[in-house]
DNA sequence: GTCTATAAACGGATAGAC
DNA sequence: GTCTATCCGTTTATAGAC
């Protein structure tokens, strides 16, 4: 057994379910592995959550704590501050990644490990676990559409919705501690595993991206056009 | 059976394999559903690949080919081209994507799902699968990184490290077909599922974001900082 | 070479003792 | 409430018939 004895037994399933559904996925991880880790007897998991995706929602529902209003409560703060002008593009875009930074519950449970989880969730390819990050999140969504896309009159609204597609992704990216080029070890790059230096490196990227001009989606007048024809 | 007899067993369980492994993972996708799938007898896999992890395997040699050498020979042509003189950024975004779009295998398999199983490859957690992606790769990001330093040289090295990690994730994410916010869906985006379209969305907003001014990693100058300590 | 049949282990879930 | 022992379907892998 990992963990003290002095915790609960469903503390502990918890905490190993976390640990494990995190590391390795929820399909490759198996109960007795879970219960192995956290001391206690398989049974456990029936009596305390019913079944392996009933822990699985118990752990996501402790990691993600009471529902989090804060979203767009701090998008409406910020737009009622600017009085009726847009709201700048960096300001949104602090303001996004602080909400994403935000869902860190507050409690025994590490930030970098919740961070992972949510990125794993998005990741996972079962059905139903995108399930947890329901309808909140694509009313957030839209709001910012709308602010980024006052923001930035210039862009199309296809423009405004890619590049956000590209910053909520690069987000889930950077928070799931994804390293597909296993760049941080190369390079050792110091600030790696603190999210929030690492959100600090990407902002102004990530404005800057906002603030290019239109893409150009004409087929043959890309540069990339030309380079896949070579 | 879903494929046509035409086919050998051997090809069908790759196809099948291919298909699912992409789709629901590793861990989740058993050998049945693969034989199902292929209309072969389960034994097949065994005599074939030796084992499930065989099969993996031989599901990657297959889709990566020969290796490809023309991620660094692409840059190499560019950089004799500019003869001496720093290759502009949008240059070498512009070949790093292409680079990542020609790793496409020229035959039966469709562009979309070998993206998509590159992708899958990064995210899948079992140890092992990303071991498929070798040295080569960390050649090419080294060769890029010294590209990216002349091309920027306001930059400090670990600037263009981290924007270099931002732009390989975000082009992981884009080529695995993720989309954590369902925001394909719910815009209904039209160029989602063409990597080609959309990484030319793509191709403007990194460029931005290479050329964006020096982060500040200051604790205290941060407009992230004061956010988060409200 | 190809496939049926089965082995051997593991999976999640539960009955029932304490 | 807590846990042991077990059920039973599923899994990977293989033995051996054709």
């Amino acid at each position: 057994m990992t963990r003290s004895d002095t915790t609960d037994a469903k503390t502990r399933l918890l905490d190993a379910a976390e640990h494990l559904f995190t590391e390795h996925g929820f399909a490759a991880t198996s109960l007795r592995k879970i219960t192995t880790e956290a001391g206690v007897p398989l049974a456990m998991v029936s009596y305390h959550f019913g079944s392996k995706k009933g822990l699985m929602e118990a752990v996501y529902a402790r990691a993600l704590g009471q529902r989090d209003t804060s979203r767009v409560g701090y998008l409406d703060r910020l737009e009622a501050q600017a009085g009726g002008a847009p709201v700048p593009v960096d300001v949104l875009v602090e303001a996004f990644i602080s909400s994403a930074l935000r869902l860190t519950r507050k409690g025994t449970i590490s930030g970098a490990v919740f961070k992972q989880m949510i990125g794993r969730a998005f990741y996972e390819p079962e059905a139903g676990v995108e399930d947890f990050f329901p309808t909140e999140y694509a009313e957030a969504v839209e709001r910012y559409k709308c602010a980024f896309m006052r923001a930035l009159p210039a862009l199309s609204e296809a423009d405004v919705v890619w590049r956000m597609y590209f910053f909520v992704g690069m987000v889930a990216y950077a928070m799931a501690g994804k390293d597909v080029m296993r760049m941080t070890e190369i390079y050792a790059l110091e600030e790696a595993g603190c999210p929030e230096a690492m959100l600090r490196r990407l902002m102004p990227f990530i404005v800057a991206g906002f603030n290019a001009p239109s893409a150009d989606v004409s087929p043959a007048a890309g540069a990339l056009a030309v380079a896949l024809g070579t």
